[in-house]
DNA sequence: CCATTTAGTTTATGTCCTGAACTATATGGG
DNA sequence: CCCATATAGTTCAGGACATAAACTAAATGG
């Protein structure tokens, strides 16, 4: 009866189906195109034509707004010896950018995204935030931020939005966190305004591991959909990646490894628990069990961290069965988590990432004693996130919002 | 720039956006305003064009495809007393169905649901279909099918498609049940096209949680959009309602609770792991450790846990330790996967709602000591969906997806 | 210099939603 | 009995959009 060719996709109750959603839908489109080619690739409109499988006529058309909307440039190329009229280059927009910040327990980052996912510049100040008013962190963070956005206009950058990581529970909509243990929060709604000048940008608050879950994605490429990222810093996170797609749970809480059960007769743990992973895996936990002597005492985390390597690559054997318990206990929440979500992937970062060799033999032990099924299909993967990670993983999460939604620039 | 109303969705990159699009998302959003109403409430055309927020005009065009599809159909209707011309009545069409299908441990059924949701007639056939070929199963079944459909006939009920659900593992796609322990199958492709003459008509396979599931979600309403079933049959499974859709994980089999590890130094699971809940609080397990005496040995499973109840109603303490044990590891299963998937409400079906007063007791305890937190948000809930549970869920979901869908039906 | 090739634009056409005008059908008061 | 009023539903002109085909632009190569 009628002649289609894609998926309905049914309208939200609030908002009837337009004409004008096909146009969102296609400028999409061309943009994810466009910002899916490999970098040195330009692509053509008639490329672009090819791979959106719209036509010419409409690519032209979509093209004009995106290069209104400032997310697309055009850049002039001559085809090499070719016959034929020479095509002209598009690319995302290098002088657009997204702000990444992040508050952890012992610094705060600050740095600028591009549209393709490129790191431009960052810091990172050394700063002690546990126990601080979240006001006073916020207000060193806009310092931060400031200097970022001063540095973006000297070289004509403009900054369309910002994200922040927070190692915490957070309320996106409410820019509130709702838990933050590590850093003595509880309930801090946060004034987020002050982080960017232009209050018309988008602004978005993340999970520390979440953002580095989608950090990761992005090192990994697109072809990895499915994973589990567990972020061990002081607290253990989780960040779950599904269908390509940061899958939060309804709360925004989802993934989160650090308090699973794995010792049903363990210890007490900071949540009232008892037996959660952070009682065997978690920094102070290891830290506390590696028994690194007196020594240790009264020094300060990083310090009693830098002690504890030392005393592994020493062989010290109280540090290593440390090491390997929390590598065990590891296994067993990692089993029931690849199979509640069923994934397959599990990425560990933060300092698991630093412990690979004396955690994994544990980890892999462990899962294949407890779900052999799991194990034999299981890709146990470190990364190479470093403290940049969370920053990089919520400024591009931005920037991918943006990407999906270009029609909001070009009004 | 542009006039638009809706919000943009990335269309999937093997079909551009269309004109077409608009139209079938709005088939599609005025047939969910229409079977969203209140059953006795039949709505007019001016009805839904003030809540679906399309203008009359759209909306009688739409209807009139609908009408065309013959998913819905008109009832005169004469308002008593009001002024103005009379309302012209819609409402889903009684006269289409879907045929739901269940193959369980010791049953197979079969069951007519309308679009509204509702179980027209269905039937249970005792049968054991532990280590039975599937290929006789689904003769069997294809037997019962086939009655089911000349009673449509008789009625001049269509069918439309029809849901199957198997307690196992699905790959969907390729109709193939991966594992089904209990069945005692393993990587079984079903023939369905023995199921359904319609051969145009869809088709879909199911895990049991999940089509219990998708049925519980009906029966509690739009309101509870995320909630774990467990299902606690000869196995335990899971099923997972996120912003009311089923959260299938990469290959259709997240939520599984009964492998999550509860004693890491636990007993050996059929899995070939260790410790996982299905040890303690499976059936088999609760069975033999309830301690039923000589007179249970040889028993028929239904027989021995008839035996179980009687244990428990009369007060028999290795009967009433082993279900509290059960549900002392299900606290745990239950807190990790209500960490994990942020979830706050879990509704326990099969066996564990008939064990509900000697469970609940001790998997809330267990819940309060391994997570406080979650524990005082907590809505445990036991379902009172019996064996039609599954077959409705899995056809209630086809329903779902024609409504979803409801241009492939009007051409 | 012109045929060929490729890039990109213009134009006519059909779909679809919208808003406004219009028709249809009821109630109720004079 | 007739007409004002009110509500339901249809018709029609108009604008946004994608499409296909024709057309223009700009290069290469013989």
């Amino acid at each position: 009866m009628r002649k289609t060719t894609a998926e309905a996709q049914p309208a939200p109750l609030d908002a009837p189906g337009n004409v004008g959603d096909v146009r969102k839908a296609n400028l999409a489109r061309v943009l994810a195109v466009i910002a899916g080619a490999h970098s040195e690739h330009r692509l053509s409109r008639a490329d672009i034509a090819t791979r959106s499988k719209l036509t010419k006529a409409s690519v032209s058309s979509l093209v004009a707004d995106l290069l209104a909307s400032g997310l697309v440039i055009e850049i002039g190329v001559h085809r090499d010896g070719e016959r034929g009229r020479p095509s002209v280059g598009l690319i995302l927009n290098p002088a657009r950018c997204v702000i990444g910040m992040e508050i952890n327990v012992d610094y705060i980052s600050a740095g600028l995204v591009d549209l393709s996912g490129k790191l431009l510049t960052h810091q990172i100040v050394p700063r002690l935030n546990r126990g601080v008013n979240a006001e006073q962190v916020i207000d060193a963070l806009s310092e931060l931020s400031s200097q970022m956005q001063q540095a973006a206009e000297a070289q004509d950058l403009k900054i369309l939005g910002g994200g922040l990581a927070v190692p915490g529970l957070v309320d996106e909509k409410s820019y509130t966190v709702l838990q933050a243990p590590n850093l003595g929060w509880e309930t801090q709604s946060l004034n987020v305004r002050k982080l960017l000048r232009e209050t018309k940008s988008r602004f978005r608050l993340f999970n520390e591991a979440n953002a580095s879950a989608l950090a990761q994605q992005q090192l990994m490429g697109p072809a990895e959909r499915d994973f589990l990222f567990v972020s061990g810093e002081v607290g253990i996170g989780g960040g779950l990646i599904i269908d390509a797609e940061l899958f939060a749970g309804p709360q925004g809480h989802a993934g989160e490894l650090g308090h699973v059960v794995v010792q049903p007769e363990g210890k007490p743990c900071s949540c009232g628990g008892r037996g959660c992973l952070e009682t065997v895996a978690g920094q102070e936990a290891i830290l506390s069990a590696a028994n690194l002597g007196v020594a240790a005492r009264g020094a300060s985390r990083q310090q009693r961290i830098e002690r504890l390597y030392q005393a592994l690559e020493s062989g010290q054997e109280s540090a290593s069965i440390a090491v390997a318990d929390a590598g065990k206990s590891l296994g067993v929440a990692v089993a029931s988590a690849m199979r509640l979500f069923n994934v397959s992937t599990v990425v560990f970062g933060g300092h698991f990432a630093a412990l690979e060799q004396w955690l994994l033999p544990a980890t892999t032990h462990s899962l294949t004693t407890h779900a052999p099924s799991i194990a034999s299909q299981a890709q146990l993967r470190f990364s190479p996130l470093g403290q940049t990670g969370a920053l990089i993983g919520a400024a591009h999460s931005v920037v991918g919002d943006l990407l999906e939604s270009p029609h909001q620039l070009v009004g």
